[in-house]
DNA sequence: CCACAACCGGATATTCCTGATCCGGTTGCG
DNA sequence: CGCAACCGGATCAGGAATATCCGGTTGTGG
């Protein structure tokens, strides 16, 4: 009878990282819907060896997405901590959306709570305070509009993260666009407009990016 | 043999127009993903049925969103000649995403171009330099911020039904509050801020919408 | 160095969906 | 009244995702 909690054979601790890793990769560049079987192909390892080690591909989010969402709390405390309201919101919500554009998975995860079990749902309670934190500041400070809430942070990502999804391919940062005029909105005053951060779309390149906006 | 165009023998016919009827309903409040089958039976109707009217699920599409998309064309038409040209460009937006709030179809449809046939696809193209014209005028009349272009409108529709998508059980307008604050931000000018339509959402349903963000 | 538990790979089974056809029985209509 | 047209739903085909099984291989403790 086997040691209950015995070391994996060095081989198989091995095929444990290749699988960790290639689904990683998997996770960040096709989002949460790839498949055990995708996973194990692209580790260069059996199908068998991945229900093996995983028993299903639930365990295998929870395995990796966990500490990326403790570091994003991490992201919000930082900006927390910066010396003007403002300027910490706006780091925030950038750095937010510039990790979830690197990470189709992890987007995926913060913008669908059904997905990812009970540890990252923690995480996520984690990070609400911290939000809510950064928003009743940049009020204090009379920078943002009196009536924002931390909430309107929450939806304006998800939408955001839809204007990302369909254009991520063909103008990787138009995102940056809309959260300036976002931005823009939530400010308590601004005489001008400040400076868009990426060009518009063209005609044909915004049909482009409409075609494949649900495509998988 | 029959004869070629023969009218359709009344109970036949009497059954198309309840299929019709039932692929309306369905494809307003379960999007564009339901079945023939499903479409037969909500009509109380055989599959058979079904399958002998349309020879597959676009022709239904085809057959009852053209002149959605056509009304709406005219809708843009309409905002046009309004006049005042900010006026018109809210109101565009405003019936757009109501329409599109009652019609998870129509919605779809919009917002991803693969689907639906030719037909459909030549609707789009009629609105498309609608859309550019108010933008076009807006500019000209120096109420929107010069750098606003026509491709906005349609990012930012498609942001917006996201949220619309996440939150429309648990708080139906909630994206208006969204659709004013974009509002806010391509303004060229604006001193305070603009009354907010519907309040945020507390923290409680807030999860709740993302919970059921993509659950089907 | 040897025996065996642990491990490997991937063919295969299972389940679930969607799309589409077939066919025995029924019905409107010329 | 007779039959072409129609009806309903059982049923088949196909595909995707999940999960298991098993004959062959390999690391490791004794």
């Amino acid at each position: 009878m086997p040691q209950a909690d015995r070391a994996l054979r060095k081989d198989a601790a091995l095929n444990r990282e290749r699988l960790l890793e290639a689904a990683r990769e998997l996770f960040a560049e096709r989002g949460l819907s790839v498949t055990l079987n995708d996973i194990a192909h692209h580790a260069g390892v059996g199908v068998g060896t991945a229900y093996r080690r995983f028993s299903n591909k639930e365990e295998v989010i929870d395995a990796l997405f966990e500490d990326q969402l403790v570091q994003l709390a991490a992201v919000a405390e930082e900006c927390l901590a910066a010396p003007e309201a403002w300027a910490g919101l706006v780091s925030f919500l950038e750095r937010s959306l510039e990790w979830q554009f690197g990470n189709l998975g992890l987007n995926e995860l913060m913008n669908d709570a059904s997905l990812g079990d009970e540890r990252v749902a923690d995480a996520r309670r984690r990070i609400a305070p911290l939000i809510e934190q950064l928003v009743q500041r940049a009020r204090d400070e009379g920078v943002v509009r009196p009536d924002l809430d931390q909430s309107d942070l929450i939806f304006v990502q998800l939408g955001l993260s839809a204007i990302m999804r369909a254009s991520r391919e063909i103008a990787p940062d138009l995102y940056r666009r809309y959260l300036s005029l976002f931005l823009d909105g939530i400010r308590a005053h601004r005489s001008g407009a400040s400076i868009l951060p990426a060009p518009a779309l063209s005609a044909a390149d915004t049909h482009r990016a409409m075609t494949r906006a649900r495509a998988r």
